[in-house]
DNA sequence: ACCTTAGTTAACCATATGGTTAAACCATTA
DNA sequence: TAATGGTTTAACCATATGGTTAACTAAGGT
């Protein structure tokens, strides 16, 4: 009659240190201390370090990959596709600042990761968007551009200013409230710059 | 009478490694190996690994907010400004690979850092480029656009896709040498559609 | 009441790691 | 040639760290 209740613990604990401190620079007493356990116990649900930074690599992954899949194959036109996809991920983000930097960062360290992740059921698949823009070309609804070039667009200017947004407040120059105004304002900002880009004009 | 051999020989290999592992990942003996010098010799000339990583961290982000500060500031209309800048922060990344992913863990992992690099010559200077987008905007000859917004566009789109190059590498299901050609054509794709965004249609 | 078993703890272990030191090396110079 | 002083090395040190273990606790079942 276990409950997870420890189990859990551990991988909140261990959630909150490794997207802090990434992989390295985590300690597995730290761990514990922010979750209040003994370290011992660590070993005894995930064994080792490894493996319980694998954990919670999976479901932070396992939250944003939707969160990119959802949006991105869904049945409706592009440009409402764009659109929904910049607001519902930037809410996302700032839901969950330390995510795209511990994703980005670790996969940086570790290039086989993306292999085990690429297995994995729920991992994005672009089949979908890719023929939905050759469509809108071909049927010359928009400019002609290469999917995978729409969809970089589409990522770098959500997900970087995030990433960045320690480089981008000091060449700035502006406090923290300041840049999540302008984070607020990059919803329309981008949708608009994208859609704009696409549409042909007379 | 002392040359610099052995010193720099220190900073090269630090460089090799601390960039590929980050501060923590990075270990003195590693990088006392691939120089091939005595351990202690690290800290003959540079007393302590976080000294060490600071001349490493300084050395790069003075290769990098040149390479941003010149064409940014240089005294040359917006678009080919934009083009300009395009065409050469891509060429230069090319040659420097993990640079982006470097200083931008490294900010994030330390935020204080940026006070520091903030108070150093050569720190780029946004306020030449905002009055130049007023300007521009003030003339009516772009789009109203806030020249912070343009700012992080541009970097966004340039630098981004360098440092997420393993997580499109695994969305879109390419190859390393496909994935060059990608940002080969960015040069031009970049530039048109920033500039396309810009200019005011009838 | 006693046994079993999952869960928990403090103490412990082996190794890795940043850092230090004392002695050796070697070119310059008095 | 002997003294000087910057440079280099191997050995060493203290501590941090991931991981293990043996004992203990408590709940459920008999």
């Amino acid at each position: 009659m276990k409950d997870e209740k420890t189990e859990d613990q551990i991988l909140d604990a261990a959630e909150k240190v490794f997207q802090r401190k990434g992989m390295d620079g985590a300690r597995m007493q730290e761990i514990a201390n922010e979750a209040g356990i003994n370290k011992a116990m660590l070993h005894y649900y995930y064994r080792s370090k490894r493996f319980l930074f694998e954990a919670v690599f999976s479901k932070a992954f396992s939250l944003i990959a939707p969160e990119i899949n959802r949006v991105i194959n869904e049945d409706i036109p592009l440009f409402e596709k764009i659109r929904k996809f910049t607001h519902s991920y930037i809410d996302f983000i700032q839901k969950h600042p330390y995510l795209p930097n511990f994703i980005i960062q670790e996969l940086n360290r570790d290039q086989d990761f993306m292999n085990v992740l690429q297995k994995k059921k729920g991992f994005p698949d672009f089949r979908n968007f890719r023929s939905q823009v050759e469509q809108e070309v071909h049927e010359g609804n928009i400019r002609p551009i290469k999917a995978e070039q729409l969809f970089i667009h589409l990522l770098s200017l959500n997900i970087f200013p995030f990433l960045a947004a320690p480089l981008f407040k000091g060449f700035l120059n502006i406090d923290d409230n300041c840049y999540k105004e302008l984070m607020e304002e990059r919803k329309e900002e981008i949708t608009n710059m994208i859609i704009n880009y696409l549409e042909i004009k007379e």
